[in-house]
DNA sequence: TTTAGCAATCTCTGAAGAAGAGTGCTAATC
DNA sequence: GATTAGCACTCTTCTTCAGAGATTGCTAAA
């Protein structure tokens, strides 16, 4: 960490505070005139010039006044920002929506309100990535049979969590001869569940789905097509991946800051947006770390996020974690929206833990 | 619908065919160079004047050329426009995608995929409603017990629907009198698992919430926490209009579109088309009716929406169905896009009768 | 009925200039 | 040595203006 004198970190917060509201270029000036009343513009001007050639400042064009770079946004994350507690009427009203977001609805539902209602509180992107459902444990696998052809998979996960498919066990036969009977009959199914249970339950999601053809090999086959269905199929039935896993809200937001008055840049992150595998594994870069994680402009792997900031952390359920954050310009209230983030990351473990998920 | 003459029907339908390739007014001498050699401009320009009278096109100042207003577009997609007929190539394209979206795939996924292709297709936004499960029949309803408090809903429906949900039966009971035993017992779950299905077979799951109450009323009642309970939370088990089952994609490629320079203009639809209740229910307003709609500028009835045209057609599985469009700013290639709709909704109900959804 | 011709209208572009904001440097001051 | 006042210089932005270009509407001729 570089070392900063006093009056340059004084000044370096003054015009990164006034910038953050104005959108613009700060002057000597402004600074004395909002913050620093005591010093003269000159002098001011010198330590700009300073903070500039150490590179925590950017002036646009000579005779413009200075903005912040990214590295300046570090700086004044790392060691000048003072964190913006909520109120505790807005824990309130987190609290109260929050509980309601999960009262009789499902995880999709939740997950969507969540990252709308930090846009809405941000006035940026709300994000929200549900918990990596690969990494729980498989508690117990149900099979039930739903019509001739048709089974209803069951698959209860450490933290309890439930996630179900319907599978097709009914092979493409061609052969249209009359009324054709059940497929797989109850006793079958159901042996065949307990024994799944025994050779797959305590493992995680993702080693079952590396593993279900060893694993499954050289069982008493009573069923062999079901093993081999389940074996094949092995990739979509314990998918928990899916794209719909995040949750990006509030791009309206964004499109009036001022930043984006360049269609073309707009554009370009909302396409980013869009590519949820990439958002994801971004979101995912920050999995796992403790507390809330600012990643500013270019410190974003991905060129499309170099203008913006990303605020997140993660939530828990049991061992199971996700993670929720904010995306904005880099020019952004730091201040209010790490508090924000910590605890609606605090809020989620809590409320999750509470209300099982469906 | 009024009668132009064959001079008439020519500049309108050149007009219109330039000005959606250059977005911009169109000249008579445009028009002459590109479709008209036989005629002079001056003999164009006074059709122009006519056709402005009478309400197809508009000047946007003197000396400016002339566009289409919604009523030169409405004439021209009703009477003038020919469709263009996808390629066989197109066709076998979507064909297969398509069928690559539903395979082993639940619907969201697919129904995500295909507006993502539409919108890909036509450099348009692309949207999908799923279909309206409100109003499939029940065929069966099966209750399994998941452990002490949750019991997993399944719901059948026609045309081989499947929906899950689980829900918890345990009442907030703040005893904590050491391990509480299960609530309803698998016997009694069997009971009124079969008390239900003699009452609710048969309904549209919209009359079995509009009616629950009714119907269950003066059961024997061998479960009454489990009747109440299923009474009090019917909206949320019998609940299939989730915002999840809207799907629009594609946001990015209007925003370049040169009517939406106007960024004030481009928030105010991007805002409108997060709020999913409002798009459903423009959606809602196609639905039921044959082949493909176009919905033209001010004939939206969302003010958001009259700088666009709306193009949509419904898909079926069985006796439910869906509604899948296209939206664009006004000026669009309706002649290429109807016919892409046309293909796509025929080809989700082709597939989706073969593919059992999830 | 169609067309040629032409004045009139409006936009768009670029140039030029003035106003304003802010800097960097120098020399004076504390 | 640090701070500041003063001032020339630079760059942006806004306005104005004129000229070019596009297109129309009208009139009169074909």
């Amino acid at each position: 960490m570089e070392q900063l004198s006093q009056r340059e970190r004084d000044v370096l917060q003054s015009l990164i505070q006034i910038h953050i509201a104005t959108a613009a270029p700060v002057s000597s000036r402004a600074i004395c005139k909002k913050y620093l009343s005591e010093l003269s513009p000159a002098t001011v001007r010198n330590t700009m010039m300073d903070l500039e050639e150490r590179g925590f400042l950017d002036q646009p064009h000579t005779s413009a006044g200075r903005e912040p770079t990214d590295k300046g946004y570090r700086y004044y994350v790392d060691s000048l920002m003072k964190k913006e507690a909520l109120s505790s009427e807005e824990k309130r009203l987190l609290r109260r929506r929050f509980r309601s977001y999960f009262k009789d609805r499902d995880a999709e539902y939740a997950f969507n309100e969540i990252s709308r209602t930090i846009a809405q509180l941000s006035h940026q992107l709300g994000v929200v990535l549900s918990p990596r459902f690969e990494e729980g444990i498989l508690q117990k696998l149900e099979l039930i049979p739903l019509n001739r052809s048709r089974v209803l998979v069951i698959i209860t996960v450490t933290s309890g969590l439930v996630k179900t498919i319907t599978v097709e066990i009914d092979r493409p036969s061609r052969s249209s001869t009359g009324r054709r009977k059940v497929l797989i009959s109850r006793k079958k199914l159901r042996e065949a569940c307990q024994l799944f249970n025994e050779r797959l339950a305590g493992l995680s999601i993702k080693e079952i789905r590396r593993s279900i053809q060893q694993r499954l090999r050289y069982s008493t086959q009573t069923t062999p097509e079901l093993f081999s269905f389940f074996i094949k199929q092995a990739n979509s039935i314990f998918r928990f991946d899916s794209p719909r896993d995040l949750f990006v809200e509030g791009r309206t937001n964004i499109m009036l800051q001022p930043e984006f008055r360049d269609r073309q840049r707009l554009a370009e992150l909302m396409e980013f947006l869009d590519e949820q595998d990439r958002v994801i594994s971004l979101l995912n870069q920050q999995a796992g770390k403790q507390g809330v994680v600012v990643t500013i402009g270019s410190e974003n792997a991905f060129s499309q996020m170099q203008v913006c900031s990303l605020v997140t952390s993660s939530y828990n359920i049991g061992d199971l974690s996700g993670t929720v954050g904010m995306i904005g310009p880099t020019r952004m209230r730091y201040s209010k929206y790490v508090s924000l983030l910590e605890y609606t990351a605090k809020l989620m473990s809590e409320l999750l833990s509470e209300t099982p998920l469906t």
